[in-house]
DNA sequence: TGACTAAATTTTGAATACAAAATAAAATCC
DNA sequence: GGATTTTATTTTGTATTCAAAATTTAGTCA
């Protein structure tokens, strides 16, 4: 349980699925509430009904897929109340990450944090989406690693899955993004200052504003729509 | 995903394989570490591999198995690290949900709680340890259900199941007991009193202490003996 | 006797085959 | 023509079969 931080390549094919469809779920290309028929996802992924299905159950436990008996599954679709709940949930989560963090962070992870952060200003400066995005993850990730709680991790991990479909859609304004810039400085700031109150005050703060961010997406006309399952 | 919050009874064989497994975990009929074997399960269940497969790997995903590539799967077996870090993930989970349930609580739920405070009580004061139980079951799932957040739920409930199956062992002296029947008077008046605060505190307080429980009955001569599929 | 190698068996992993639903399509009735 | 029933097809759920890996057992040699 505690044992694999590095996620390992994985040996069995259903593992290996299982991956994949978390994958084209996290990012869309199996739009929320669309139906994943098993002979056509057998098809695209080159493996027999067996593991697809094995891996299936997976992710329903994951929470990312809900099972319908008799009718397959489809892929999770939040209403604004789940996604509210969720979020409040990971505002739990994260709080306590980055106080534990906080408290356990050694000098040479915070100096990594410090250095991403740098970076990630300068994907900021430059307006390159793509480079933010994946610092913003990495560093997440890195208080994550830093509050020392695999369990912490891998439940954070979970929640998070699901409302990855709508962060990689969220295209924030421009103030909203200067916002959380500033929200990532004040978080080194609270690590640098080993202030874990102080720290879970920020990451409470930045993550309503992420479900803000979310909420008025998911409100906007409905800018889902899938690139692969969806039929007329 | 936020529908089901009564368990319907399970359609479909794989479900109700991995209900039972489940409980057959929780329950310790499947000690810690001992290994799945599928052909005996299959007999015991009355079901062929797959839905048993299906169902494992439901499990795996549930964090209640391990699932070692060509060597089938274990039955989670928590060294004591990883007691330590559920429990402090279960700390903040339980804090929270008392947190929201203090502030979100109805009259009737409250009602309700108290009333089975009292049977618990009763059952407490004859030392009826198996009502007990059920009846401090019941209060805590009260008590998450009044917290309204039915994805706080389900991650508490996934995280709890790790940690049933030393629960179900533990049996803790009268001092303990007597401290833990306190503690659940200071529960529903922080709820009557709608103090949030005062909630989180005791339950991280209760929290505290069944951890010390448990991890006391870790550190004690290995008491966790299989009553199936331990092999000599 | 004891360590190593090699065959036999068991066990897991994956694909195929069969059965029972659900869905889609066709036919019937009003 | 529209609704309903009946039939055909698809799709899911489960069992069985085949293949590969791991474990166990038997055998060999020092």
């Amino acid at each position: 349980m505690s044992a694999q931080i590095i996620a390992i390549a994985p040996t069995t094919l259903h593992e290996q699925v299982a991956q994949r469809l978390r994958q084209m779920l996290v990012e869309g290309h199996i739009a929320p509430g669309a139906k994943l028929n098993e002979r056509e996802l057998c098809e695209v992924l080159k493996v027999s009904r067996t593991p697809l299905r094995e891996a299936i159950k997976m992710l329903a436990a994951e929470g990312l897929v809900e099972l319908l008996p008799n009718r397959g599954a489809i892929a999770l679709a939040l209403s604004e109340a789940d996604v509210l709940h969720t979020f409040e949930v990971m505002a739990g989560l994260e709080g306590q990450s980055g106080e534990l963090a906080a408290q356990r962070i050694t000098a040479a992870e915070l100096a990594e944090i410090q250095a991403m952060h740098y970076e990630m200003m300068a994907a900021y400066t430059r307006r390159d989406l793509s480079a933010y995005y994946r610092l913003n993850a990495a560093i997440h990730r890195a208080i994550n690693a830093a509050a020392k709680n695999p369990v912490l991790t891998a439940t954070y991990n979970q929640v998070n899955a699901r409302l990855q479909a709508w962060r990689f859609r969220s295209n924030q304004d421009g103030e909203k993004w200067a916002r959380a810039v500033q929200e990532h400085a004040q978080m080194v700031a609270a690590l640098q200052a080993r202030d874990p109150v102080a720290m879970r005050a920020v990451l409470l703060v930045h993550l309503a504003h992420k479900r803000d961010v979310v909420t008025e997406l998911l409100r906007a006309p409905q800018t889902l729509s899938a690139t692969t399952s969806s039929r007329p």
